[in-house]
RNA sequence: GCUGGGGUAGUGUAGCUGGUAAGCAUAGGAGAUUGUGGUUCUCCUGGCCCGGGUUCGAAUCCCGGCCCCGGCCCCA
C-alpha cells in the first residue's frame, strides 16, 4: 500500500470546507484592492529559480530532469514564475499592474509546524508604481486579509532594506561578517537584540550606537540614527510618506529597521506580518519592493509584492478557536421503496438539482430505516421517502430532520415550491 | 544535515518484563424488527508501518528504512 509522500497532506471534506472558505474570504480582498487573479505552472525549467535565488536552493527544491532530459522543478514560490510571465507576454500591460495569485509551491524542507513539503501560498505582485502610496496599499491589503479571515494579533512590521543596509555598511564588517550579522539580526525575533549587538561590539567596535537600531517607534525617530546618510534618509523619507499613507488606511505598523527579508532581491521597503499564536513560524505573510528586470532581461520596473503563507494562516485560525465551517450536507434526502416510486423520486430530484439546490438520494435500494439513517449521517435537513402506498394516496411525508415534525405534502407538489415552503425553510438561507 | 518523542482495524485504544484464536470501543456493510434516523438482536468487513535479525516462538527484544508530531539549521 503506498503511502502519502513525506510532507503533504490529504484534506478530508470538513478540512477542505474550511480551506475554501477562507480561499473565497482572501480572494474577495485581493479583488476589492483591484487584483485580478493569475496562474502559472507548478513545475517551471530549473534556471527560472536559480537565476533569481542563486545555485544554492537547489538543496531544497523538488528538481527533476523530464523525459526530454530538460532540467525542470516543481515551484518553491510563485514570485519568480508570475514576473516570469509579465515579462514573457505582459511586459507593455497598462501599470499599474495588479495581480494575484493562489495554489501549491514545493520546497524539499523537514516537515515541522505550519511547515510542509507541499504547501499554499496566496501571494500578489504589484508592477510599475513603485511610490509610497502603492507600498500603503500593498500592507493595507495584507492587513485586510487577517481582518477579513478574523485572525486577532497580528503585527505588522515595517523596514527598509536600504536603511539597514546603510547602517551595516557604516560597521566595515567583511562579507562573512555581515552575512553573520545579517542572520543575528534575522534571530532578534527569538533571541533579542543582545546576540546582534554583542557581534558588533566585537567585530566593530567604537558603534555601540548600533543597538539604537530597534529603538525608534517611527521612521521620523529614526532619521537621528542615520545622520547625514542620504540614502538613509531618503530611505526613511520614504518611510514616513508610507506611514502617513497607512494612517489614513487604518493601518497601524511597527517600525523595524532589521527586517532583512532572507534574501537578496528587495531593494525598499519590506515588510512581515507576525501572528504569535505560531510559535516556530509566526511569519504569516512577508513582502517588499524589487525590481527583477535585470533577471529577465526588460526594462527596469519597480515591483513590491508578498506571499502569505495559507496553511500557516490557517493554523493560527484553529489555534484562536476561530469558527470554520465545515462540509455542508443537502437540503433533502430522498429514497424509493418501489420501482414506481423511483420514478417520481428521480424525477423530483432532477428538476431540484437544476433549479440550485444540494438534494441527495439513496444509492443503494435500502429499507426506510436505513435511508433515514444515511440522511442523518449526510447531514441533511429533510427526509423524503416514497413508497406505494404514497403513490396511492398521492400525498407524502417530508419530514423535518432537524426538529423531526413531518409535514404532508401532494406528490405533484413534491418540488422546489414545496420545500421553500416546508417548514417555512427558504434555501436562500443556506447562504 | 542534526536532534527528541511516536507508529496496533477507517477512528480511538488494550496488549508491548516474548507464548494459547491480538481484546475493547466506535465506525462501515448485510439481515431481523419497525413505512421514516439515532433503541435492540445477529452476522460480516477490517489491524500489529516495511524489511532483516535473535528465538522453538516476535505486536512485544535488536538493527535498518519509511512515515507522523515537535525542536535546530534553513526559510526565496
Amino acid at each position: 500500500m503506498a503511502q502519502r509522500p513525506r510532507g503533504t497532506r490529504d484534506f478530508a471534506p470538513d478540512e477542505m470546507a474550511a480551506r475554501s472558505w477562507a480561499a473565497d474570504r482572501v480572494r474577495d480582498v485581493f479583488r476589492r484592492f483591484g487584483y485580478h487573479e493569475v496562474q502559472t505552472p507548478t513545475f517551471e525549467e530549473l534556471e527560472l529559480f536559480t537565476a533569481k535565488s542563486g545555485e544554492g536552493i537547489i538543496s531544497e527544491l523538488y528538481d527533476f530532469e523530464d523525459k526530454g532530459g530538460r532540467k525542470m522543478t516543481l515551484r518553491p514560490e510563485l514570485t519568480a514564475p508570475v514576473m516570469r510571465m509579465y515579462f514573457q507576454d505582459h511586459a507593455f500591460d497598462p501599470k499599474p499592474l495588479k495581480w494575484f495569485y493562489h495554489g501549491p509551491c514545493f520546497r524539499y524542507d523537514r516537515p515541522q509546524e505550519g511547515r510542509y513539503r507541499e504547501f499554499w501560498q496566496f501571494g500578489c505582485e504589484q508592477i510599475g508604481a513603485g511610490t509610497p502610496l502603492a507600498y500603503a496599499e500593498l500592507i493595507a491589503l495584507g492587513a485586510g486579509l487577517f481582518e477579513e479571515l478574523g485572525l486577532d494579533g497580528v503585527e505588522v512590521r515595517v523596514g527598509h532594506v536600504g536603511v539597514l543596509g546603510r547602517l551595516i555598511d557604516r560597521l566595515g564588517l567583511d562579507d562573512a561578517a555581515r552575512g553573520e550579522l545579517m542572520r543575528r539580526i534575522d534571530k532578534v525575533d527569538k533571541e533579542g537584540t543582545e546576540q546582534a549587538v554583542a557581534f558588533v561590539d566585537e567585530h566593530a567596535p567604537g558603534h555601540e550606537d548600533f543597538a539604537a537600531l530597534w529603538n525608534p517607534q517611527n521612521p521620523v525617530d529614526a532619521m537621528e540614527l542615520v545622520g547625514d546618510d542620504e540614502a538613509a534618509q531618503a530611505g526613511l523619507a520614504e518611510l514616513t510618506a508610507v506611514w502617513e499613507h497607512l494612517a489614513a488606511l487604518g493601518v497601524e505598523p511597527r517600525l523595524d529597521l532589521g527586517i532583512a527579508r532572507g534574501l537578496d532581491y528587495y531593494t525598499g521597503v519590506v515588510f512581515e506580518f507576525h501572528c504569535k499564536e505560531l510559535e516556530a513560524q509566526s511569519q504569516l505573510l512577508g513582502g517588499g519592493g524589487y525590481d527583477l528586470s535585470r533577471v529577465f532581461g526588460g526594462q527596469p520596473t519597480p515591483t513590491m509584492g508578498f506571499g502569505m503563507g495559507f496553511d500557516r494562516t490557517l493554523v493560527a485560525l484553529e489555534k484562536q478557536g476561530a469558527a470554520l465551517p465545515e462540509a455542508e450536507g443537502p437540503l433533502a434526502y430522498f429514497g424509493a421503496l418501489s420501482d414506481g416510486a423511483r420514478k417520481v423520486v428521480l424525477e423530483t430530484v432532477a428538476q431540484l438539482r437544476r433549479d440550485g439546490l444540494a438534494v441527495d438520494v439513496d444509492l443503494m435500494g435500502r429499507k426506510p430505516n436505513k435511508i433515514a439513517g444515511a440522511a442523518q449521517a449526510a447531514g441533511a435537513r429533510y427526509l423524503v421517502i416514497v413508497g406505494e402506498r404514497d403513490l396511492e394516496s398521492g400525498v407524502v411525508q417530508v419530514k423535518d430532520l432537524r426538529s423531526g415534525e413531518a409535514t404532508t405534502v401532494a406528490l405533484t407538489d413534491l418540488g422546489h415550491e414545496v420545500l421553500t415552503h416546508s417548514g417555512g425553510f427558504d434555501p436562500r438561507d443556506m447562504n
